[in-house]
DNA sequence: CTTTATTTCCTCAGTACTAAGACTCACACT
DNA sequence: AGTGTGAGTCTTAGTACTGAGGAAATAAAG
């Protein structure tokens, strides 16, 4: 009695319109995210770097020391991680921890010299891997999109 | 001599302009992808699945039975992943693997009746919970996204 | 000054993967 | 048949995180 009772093999309720438009956005947009950071990993991981370990040097790098909490903020991991991504970049020399004047349980992490260093020579690069992985849209549409993705994502933050 | 030899905050040198709105771009879909994937994953985490399974069983639910390789080349996982990923299914009775005829090197997986029975029961909740998630931009909105990320994806993609 | 709550970071155990390679089988060419 | 090459899956060891809970400092209330 294996008789395929499901013979048809999409089993799919085409739903409402609506539904669809946004399933098929949600799809294309995996897609794209993931053929991005796939680009990117592989160039990190040449430098011995993930995502997340650039992520934190990166916004060290531009706006200067941080407190823990900001830095996870800015990168989206939970608190563990950025503490264990923070140790990690500290043993290879490239963070290091402050003290906080005004409060004792908080830490800064700074980039050191050579962390400042390696991010001065890396930033550049890592950039045009972007621009490069990203050259399927014009400079205009990428604008377009940009607005688009960012008026997206501010909607499906606020939960 | 640690009087702040970089003491601008942002180091930044706003490179080309095609570079900054490649990364302005870059940055708002991670943005976007990560806040509706949150979503997703919060809501699958009520069922005990996680992305990577659902997305599995959604591919056999909508294509029928695939050979484990097709499965993986939806789902954008390693081949031990699929494996990985197929046992606990498995295990949990959603999935079985079946033999193929024409080469027995070869495994199919499929749905078990109770499989096709959550995923019918699952997957409407699933695509509201997305199209929710994107109620930020209106209907003929993404449909112009998804024009802009299909593109992207597919330049992206290959390397 | 206590007491209670909240913030901030860290610890620890566990999870979901990845990467590299082993193994099994299929196919083509002698 | 026999042999090499390659395809498809599984195994093993390891990594990058997550999440719950806890200690220390601060803030707020009694």
């Amino acid at each position: 009695m294996k008789a395929r009772t499901v013979s048809s093999p999409a089993a799919t309720p085409p739903s409402d319109a609506p539904t669809a438009t946004a399933l098929k956005l949600f799809v294309v947009l995996n897609r794209a995210h993931q053929a991005i950071a796939r680009r990117e990993a592989q160039h990190l991981a040449a430098h011995e770097l993930t995502i997340a370990e650039f992520a934190i040097l990166e916004a060290l790098y531009h706006k200067g020391p941080l407190l823990l909490g900001e830095v996870q903020k800015k990168v989206l991991v939970s608190s563990g991680g950025i503490t264990f991504l923070v140790d990690k970049l500290t043993a290879r020399g490239l963070v290091e921890r402050q003290a906080c004047p005004s409060d004792r349980r908080a830490r800064y992490a700074a980039l050191t010299a050579e962390g400042t260093r390696l991010m001065r020579r890396l930033f550049p690069a890592h950039a045009a891997v972007i621009r490069e992985a990203l050259t399927g849209l014009s400079s205009v549409e990428q604008k377009h999109a940009t607005a688009l993705l960012k008026q997206l994502g501010k909607a499906a933050a606020t939960p």
